[in-house]
DNA sequence: TCTGGGGTCCTAGGACCC
DNA sequence: TCTGGGGTCCTAGGACCC
């Protein structure tokens, strides 16, 4: 809690939505829901024309259908977000070295510590030119929050939405959060509206009247301190520049429950190869894998293992998720499957390996050994190159080994994973065609796909059909949204790929 | 045609050690 | 053989966030 409102959080308005629509002249001032297509996907974001239709985050995307039946549904396309993420991300970077971002579309600034501000009117006019540098940038508007604390400054930026400024004076902040409801504060979700509700307490001035003790008798020791203090206004918390991961993990929906036991083995080893790569593109080991099952009442249930040593080698990795399944009944269907490793270190097992070779002597101590282990040497062999742009959910097809011959039930095969493999042109895909030039899909079936000739910075583009194995027509990369602004993806990318969760939340 | 994917942090019990 | 107390590690689950 400092005396001057120098803590910045910005948030970029409907993140997703907004880049498509700054992508395609023809979706500007429509309903636009940017999100998983496939039967069981959800809501990523809905731009603020969707959202009057009822559309939230997180909603599962059959709901929103109903909801707005003639808005555009596009597949995220992940590349063109980090992209301007990078580009965002570098100008927080010119106001402070402490810059902490949350995820592709937000971050904490800390502006005393760059020299940036000293004061509410200086901060607020660093606020008001990075929302303008922003808007020249990328042609997007975010929303910026200035406070003494992170939590004021990310309930101001919450308050400013959409393409607005809140700036809270340090010392109003106990009676501006007193009326709020309980779900303003972070770390309340809907488990813990509904036990405080129960208790009695709905607003923040409930929570400060409650008392630190009655709060941690609630809900434990962690949680009910600190949202006491934050009740209060209290709110120490750093602006943080780097943290290192401390897991890592794929898991992929399945569009129709898996019952093959061994389709639900060849699905664990693949996210077992995938979970590594990203591990090894990472430059880091783990030591404990960790398997996740959702069944098909949707219950999860996870199951891990600590090697003696951390490991990169995707066969290690691969046996340890094998293992882990073999433990679990999956009797009734599999819904989803996960694979992640945790207990990361910054080495890899190339590094380790090299370290007991060099000291010979120690051999048998080798603390890359893991139980079950096939030999850390030969094991990497067949790992694929880390690339980039392999690990971009996309919606494109991306098993290139055919999954094993499906048990009973498993009728629909249609390349299996959460990408929704059996959509070769994935709604809001970028092509490109031999005569019309570049475009992107509006949408495909009964072997005819539709194809919108339209550039960032063109007029509203023109319509064609054709059929979807026409050779005039191949995937392409995205295009640029401002014209001239280089398209390199910044160093400083927030860790998490996530969407926009939470912004769909219901409020008292 | 209900409920994605990638993370973080906390709790709690048992094992194990001193 | 009526009984300790603390610390750390491992496992599983849950809440929450974007």
């Amino acid at each position: 809690m400092r005396a001057a409102p120098t803590i910045l959080h910005l948030d970029m308005d409907a993140f997703f939505a907004a880049v498509e629509q700054a992508a395609k002249p023809s979706l500007r001032g429509k309903p636009v829901i940017v999100g998983g297509l496939g039967p069981r996907g959800v809501v990523a974001t809905a731009s603020y024309e969707a959202r009057r239709f009822g559309v939230r985050s997180a909603m599962p995307m059959a709901q929103a259908r109903r909801l707005a039946p003639n808005a555009a549904y596009l597949v995220p396309r992940f590349t063109v977000y980090r992209t301007v993420s990078g580009q965002v991300m570098e100008l927080l970077g010119r106001l402070s070295p402490l810059v902490e971002p949350l995820s592709l579309d937000e971050a904490f600034v800390d502006l005393e510590a760059g020299g940036a501000a000293y004061d509410g009117a200086s901060a607020r006019a660093v606020g008001e030119r990075l929302r303008a540098d922003i808007r020249a940038v990328t042609g997007l508007t975010g929303s910026v929050g200035l406070a003494g604390s992170k939590m004021l400054a990310k309930i101001a930026s919450e308050e400013a939405k959409p393409d607005g400024l809140v700036l809270i004076e340090p010392g109003t902040e106990r009676a501006l959060l007193a009326p709020m409801g309980v779900r303003t504060l972070p770390g309340v979700g809907p488990a813990t509206e509904d036990h405080l509700r129960r208790a009695g307490m709905t607003t923040v001035a409930d929570l400060a009247e409650a008392g630190e003790d009655e709060l941690v008798r609630l809900l434990g020791k962690a949680h009910g301190a600190s949202l006491y203090a934050m009740a209060l206004g209290r709110d120490d918390r750093p602006v943080v520049a780097e943290r290192d991961a401390k897991s890592v993990s794929v898991e992929d929906t399945f569009d129709v429950d898996l019952h093959d036991r061994v389709r639900v083995r060849w699905e664990v080893e693949r996210l077992a190869e995938r979970c590594v790569r990203r591990l090894r593109a990472a430059g880091r080991s783990g030591r404990t894998v960790v398997l996740k099952v959702r069944r098909y009442d949707f219950s999860t249930l996870t199951r891990s293992e600590t090697l003696r040593g951390p490991t990169d080698d995707p066969v290690v990795v691969r046996e340890a998720a094998a293992r882990l399944l073999d433990a679990v009944d999956t009797t009734g269907g599999v819904r989803l499957l996960g694979v992640g490793v945790t207990g990361l270190a910054d080495f890899t097992q190339e590094d380790l390996f090299a370290q007991a070779t060099a000291g010979e002597q120690a051999g048998a101590a080798d603390a890359a050994e893991v139980p079950g282990g096939a030999g850390g040497a030969e094991g990497s062999a067949g790992a694929p190159e880390p690339s980039a742009a392999g690990e971009v959910p996309q919606g494109g097809a991306e098993a290139e080994v055919p999954p094993p011959e499906a048990g009973p039930g498993g009728g629909a095969e249609a390349g299996g994973g959460a990408g929704a493999g059996e959509r070769r042109w994935a709604a809001g895909a970028d092509v490109r065609h031999a005569v019309y030039g570049a475009g992107w899909v509006q949408g495909s079936g009964l072997g005819r796909v539709t194809v919108r000739f339209e550039e960032p910075w063109s007029a509203p583009g023109r319509v064609r059909t054709f059929r979807t194995d026409d050779p005039d027509l191949e995937p392409s990369g995205p295009l640029p949204l401002v014209p001239g602004v280089a398209q390199s993806p910044s160093a400083t990318v927030p860790t998490s790929l996530s969407g926009e969760g939470a912004e769909g939340r219901s409020r008292p």
